[in-house]
Order: structure tokens, then sequence, then C-alpha cells
DNA sequence: GCAATTCGTTGATCTGCCTCATGTCTGCAA
DNA sequence: TTGCAGACATGAGGCAGATCAACGAATTGC
């Protein structure tokens, strides 16, 4: 989770960075204090209602990003309308890894949402001459790529039941420790995990419903739950 | 696919990178020569015939290799035996992209396959004293996740006619350009096909019959097929 | 050579999830 | 309060792909 950074005493107490709250975990949390000074002069912050879109599949990759706030959602629509979810930002995440020309997936806001905005050309520049930062970046995309892996694994060969007990067990997986009985939220929409685990939308609402009926979780709003008994989770999630 | 290097006449005739068929394509292709030499001192040339295991998931990630020649699969077991494969390791990949301490997925050869193995810590003492060699894994990395991503795609939200045809195009791919009935092998089994494509092997065997039937590929083999008609497999492969 | 085994194909049937339909809840505005 | 809209839940039936079964074609071992 998002644990706020102590203040940067070599910052100016109104530079944007001075007190941000993802400081540490982004991609930022690399740089010395002097040259993130520099750094943040390159771009503005942007803000992002629910349901804007940050970048379009196949736009030009003209920015990259840093996420400070909210929660954004990478998707790609099929010719018919057919629409999967790669995955979701959180904060301190990164929005920009790739070498191509163009964006392969569309980012769009899923809650209100702050970014960090940086030029791709001076960014490149900036990662160049900052090998702490490219070996973060290196990280960054090891990392995504494992988590991508890992879904592949969820969406080839999971049933519905084993893919919402697995969505149930991210989503938890996000507070450390894992502990029972603790008030876990999720702002996106039934659609949108529905998309994320390759199933519709009733289909996650019977099995959420199924999980809910077995004792397994505890719903305390539409889009929050707790975790009832984890071990029975952690096991529906497995086969 | 994999074009061959001229020799490198800086090095000794009997160095095993001399006359390596992927050393551009590889990861030691932005090395120089002289740092090449000293590179390759540090780790052995592995052969695996088919069906051997390269590394276990779960297993320390102790080395990382470069792959010369052959075909590896990156798989994940569920513990009731269902599998899914990752995807494919073609010459001139790189298996390793982690900073775990354990591997996530077993690599086994499909076929005999060549690689180069090198100690997981003067690898990485390597790439910290070789800017270009960190810059070239970022973007192998960036590359996997994009391929990972389309992947979630095709698992996600595609037809089993769409898989299959999406399967063939990847192999298509492989060859720039891709041209109508130019012959095309692939060295993995119909229960590696499905694994990857998260289907049952009838199935794919059915789809596939009936990409034959329609006259839209041709089987020239049982691990071999040529395109009869790209512009028909594209728009199967879309929906 | 011939059995034994593995791999791929094809047919018949079954089932998990999708589709379609309808109902319920919540938030918001009048 | 009532009415409305959007999100979520739930029920009934259908279908794509899984499962089960049988067979043919390569490959391996003797």
């Amino acid at each position: 989770m998002a644990t706020r950074a102590a203040p940067v005493p070599e910052l100016e107490r109104d530079h944007p960075c001075f007190d941000c709250a993802v400081r540490e975990l982004a991609v930022c949390g690399v740089l010395e204090p002097a040259v993130l000074r520099d750094f943040k002069k390159s771009g503005p912050i942007a803000h992002y209602a629910a349901g804007e879109t940050v970048v379009f599949e196949a736009d030009a990759a003209a920015n990259v990003y840093s996420l400070t706030g909210g929660l954004l959602r990478l998707s790609k629509l099929l010719p018919d309308g057919r629409r999967q979810i790669a995955g979701f930002l959180f904060p301190g995440d990164f929005l920009g890894i790739t070498l191509e020309e163009e964006h392969a997936f569309t980012a769009e806001a899923v809650a209100p949402s702050t970014l960090c905005r940086f030029p791709r050309r001076q960014f490149d520049a900036f990662v160049a001459a900052n090998p702490a930062l490219e070996r973060r970046l290196y990280a960054v995309a090891a990392h995504e790529l494992a988590a991508a892996r890992q879904q592949l694994v969820l969406l080839g060969r999971k049933t519905a039941t084993e893919r919402v007990a697995s969505f149930m067990l991210i989503l938890a997986g996000r507070c450390h420790p894992i502990v029972e009985d603790q008030d876990i939220s999720f702002p996106m929409s039934r659609a949108d995990i529905a998309d994320y685990l390759g199933l519709r939308i009733e289909t996650v609402s019977r099995e959420i419903s199924a999980l809910k009926a077995a004792r397994v979780i505890q719903l305390t709003g539409r889009q929050s739950f707790r975790v009832a008994d984890l071990g029975r989770l952690e096991q529906l999630a497995e086969g």
C-alpha cells in the first residue's frame, strides 16, 4: 500500500515532489533530490475523472506517466467490442513500458486519478543519464511481466470460481500482511472485473454470491469486502 | 529468423561466440568484441534433448541463459495437472528476466536445444558494468511484456477458431515478410499448442482441420504448414 | 519383420459458462 | 415521497468447447 514518504527537505515546499505519497514506490524513488528537482520540471501533473482516457491504443506514445493517485485499467478492444483488461495500475505504478512508437493498450481512469506526465524523449534522455532509473525500470518491467504471465495461467486454465477467488486474493494481496476481516475496497465495477478475468458480468456476480454464501468472504458494500476464511479462499483459487 | 552474423575477427576462431548464429539477435549483440570475450568466459554451453527441463519453477534462479538453438517452452502446472504455457523461446531469446530469487515458470526443451549459461551473480555484475546490456535487457523485457499482454487478449476473449488462427499467424510472423505458400515448420506438439492457447488437443486438431478444409492453410507435414490465404487467416484471427 | 507406444484425428455426448430475460438495489433529482 | 437510471443479482435455456471413446498413422524397440 502507498505509505506516505517523509518530506524531502532538499526540495522546496512547493515542489510537486515535496510530499508525494508514492515517491518511494514509484520509479522516481531511486533519484537523488537534486536530480529529482530537475526531473519533475519536465512535465506537469494531470488529473483524470473516472472513465476518462489517458492514452488510446494505437496513439503515438508521446508521453510516459507515473500514477500518484487513483486507479487505471489497461485494456484492448476487439473489432466487435469484446474487451480484455490486461491489468490495473495502482498508485506508484508506471505507465509507458514500451519501446514501440505506439501504445498497445488503452489506459483509462477507473477512479479519479492523478498522474505525473513526462515527454517521452525527455524521459528517455533522463533514463540514459541515470543508470539507477534504468535499473528501476527494468525491475518494474520484470515485475509486470511476471504478473502478466501469472494472469495467463488464470485465463488459460482456471475455472470461473478459481478466477474470482484469485481476483479476491490479488486485491487482498495488495495489503501486507493479508489478514482476515480487514476491509478491502476496490473501485472497479463488475464489468471491469469480468473483462479482467475473461468472464461475463453475470458469472462474476454469481461467483461472488457463491463465495459470500459459503462464508469465504463477506461483502461490506458494493465495492468492498472482507476475507472471512483465507485458507479456503486460497484453496479455491488454486483448485 | 536467425540470420547468421558475420564472424567476429577480433575473437579467436575457437571462441564460442566466434561464429554464433544468433549473436546479433541475442542480448550479447550489444557487447564489444573485447567485452564479449571476457563475458563468455563466465559460463559454458549447455545442450538439452527434447523434453528435458532447463529450469524448474520454484527452483533457485542461479543462472540465466541465452538460447542459441532449438526451442523452449515456459510453462506452469496447477496442482491437479492442468498446464499453461506462457510462451515459447526461440533462438536469440533470453531466459531469466526476473529479480526474484526463484523462477516462476518451468523451462523445457521442445526440440534439442543449445544455451549459453551464465551464473546469475556474475551476469548481474556484468550488466551493471555495461549500460548497453542493461538497456538491451529492458528492451527484451518490454517486448516480452507486450507479447504476454497480447496473449492475455487471446486467452481471455478469443474463440477457439480465432486462437488457432492467431497461433498460425504468430508462427508465420516469425518470418519477415509474411508470404503465402512459404513452408513454416513448428516443432511443438498439439499438446503444447493446446496448453499455449488454453484449449484441449482435440479442439486444436479440429480447428486445424477446419482451416485446412477451408483452404486457408495447407498442411505439408505433421509439424509444418503453408499459409494459403493470408487475408482470410488474419480475418479469422480477429473475429 | 511385427508388436507396442505415442501422437494426431474424428465422432458422440456432456457441461460450464454464456446469453437472454427479469428482478432488485442504490443514488439522484424533482 | 416518487420516479428514473445505472449497476448488480438471479433464473432459464442454449451453445462452444470439454470430455469420453474409438481409430489410424507415425515412431520405437525387439
